[in-house]
DNA sequence: CGGCGCCTTGAACCAAGTCAAGCTCTGTGG
DNA sequence: CCACAGAGCTTGACTTGGTTCAAGGCGCCG
């Protein structure tokens, strides 16, 4: 059994002192996230508990940061990875279904639920950009979804796909180690490792370092991920 | 491999001459209703294709539907059953990310999106109700991805859960054959008929007939929902 | 340069898939 | 009312993809 205790000493969050670069969007995106307050959190430390109210909305500004949720034996499942420019803290109603923990130093936007609440009532933008930013997560919930009933191979595919999406260029930057990604994919460490190995073999990626991963033919990788 | 080609043939969907119970809830629901076209679904009929124009949304006034995706080889993957009350087609932008269909007849409300859109624009509570349904189905779909890294008794456990918590009582009436919920798991017809077996011998549930399951012990079920 | 966290690789094992009967409803026609 | 046919479900025997257990390698930081 693995073990997923922090290795820092939870430190307190440390209010960022410095400008943030104001992301590129609509006129409503920008307003979400004038309401917002820049915080940073360090690695492995904890954003939000599970059952926790959930009071705050949080888009991420630089970093990565994991949604995950402990098992009563004590396994662990990533529902999902939230990148620059995502919003999250969406799940459920009243508390949170997962928790959530800095993957890397990341910059966070926190947004109260009851200004962005009383925003979207005022301004029917923004209200709109709430809602399309939520249905944006689902389709990529179901989507996740999908990925998980499929062969550890196409489940890595998928995965390398999804976060090449996401990467400008062929040379995708991994901030989670492989213990995350295996969590989120369902599998287990080691074969993670065996097929990221093998699809290097098959000259689809290329694996300069194990935080990196070079794409070398994304048209088999798209055909893996059927 | 099995053919899933209706079994039916495609019949025109007929709208519903009669009139639908209202379903109880707030204001902004009934708002919601109101702007919707009640139409009955024939058993497998296509409500829509993924890929198609998501120009409507759908809530179930009674009956069931699934919402699923075939990959390149054929399989099929079920992503959510819709129950009645449910509202569905929130997928994405643009075009369906999946395709729905009816599991049995079903009489559901069609909703045009931009008449929502411009009733949400107009009345806050609507935007906020559309919001919070939205967020729903994000909370389902997240668990659903959780279900899925599990072993395949955990997975029925879940899904047989899930069911009763929308049945009242102890009684559940599956509206949807085994391979559905095989699809819907991610398992097998054959590993969905041994575990549910394995149960009933465990004396978890009882199964009177393949359309029904008797809860016996839903305390030993969660425990194996983990 | 030594220690530790993280990753890879190998070998044995097991849960779920595959293949192949056989069974049980349900509806239909004689 | 019974016989039959077909779809859907169950069960058994065998195979396999992925896990488990165990060892070893790499790279980063003190």
């Amino acid at each position: 059994m693995l073990s997923y205790s922090s290795t820092n000493r939870p430190s307190l969050q440390q209010i960022a002192s410095s400008a943030f670069p104001q992301t590129p969007g609509p006129a409503a995106s920008r307003l979400i996230e004038a309401i917002g307050v820049p915080m940073l959190f360090r690695r492995n430390n904890e954003v939000y508990g599970q059952s926790e109210p959930s009071e705050h909305l949080y888009r991420v500004v630089n970093g990565a940061v994991r949604a995950y949720r402990i098992l009563a034996d004590g396994r662990r499942k990533i529902g999902a990875f939230y990148l620059a420019g995502d919003l999250f803290g969406l799940d459920a109603g009243k508390t949170h279904g997962f928790s959530a923990e800095a993957v890397t130093d990341s910059r966070l936007l926190v947004i109260k639920r009851q200004s962005l609440l009383a925003l979207a009532a005022r301004d029917s933008d923004v209200a709109r950009e709430l809602w399309s930013l939520t249905e944006r997560e689902l389709a990529r919930a179901l989507e996740h979804a999908v990925l998980l009933s499929k062969t550890a191979q196409e489940r890595m595919a998928g995965f390398v796909l999804e976060m090449a999406a996401r990467s400008a260029g062929e040379t995708i930057d991994l901030p989670m180690p492989r213990l995350d990604i295996a969590d989120y994919l369902g599998l287990t460490i080691e074969t993670v490792s065996r097929t990221l190995t093998s699809l290097e073999q098959q000259a689809t990626i290329e694996l300069p370092n194990c935080h990196r991963i070079v794409l070398r033919n994304g048209i088999a990788l798209k055909e893996l991920n059927a």
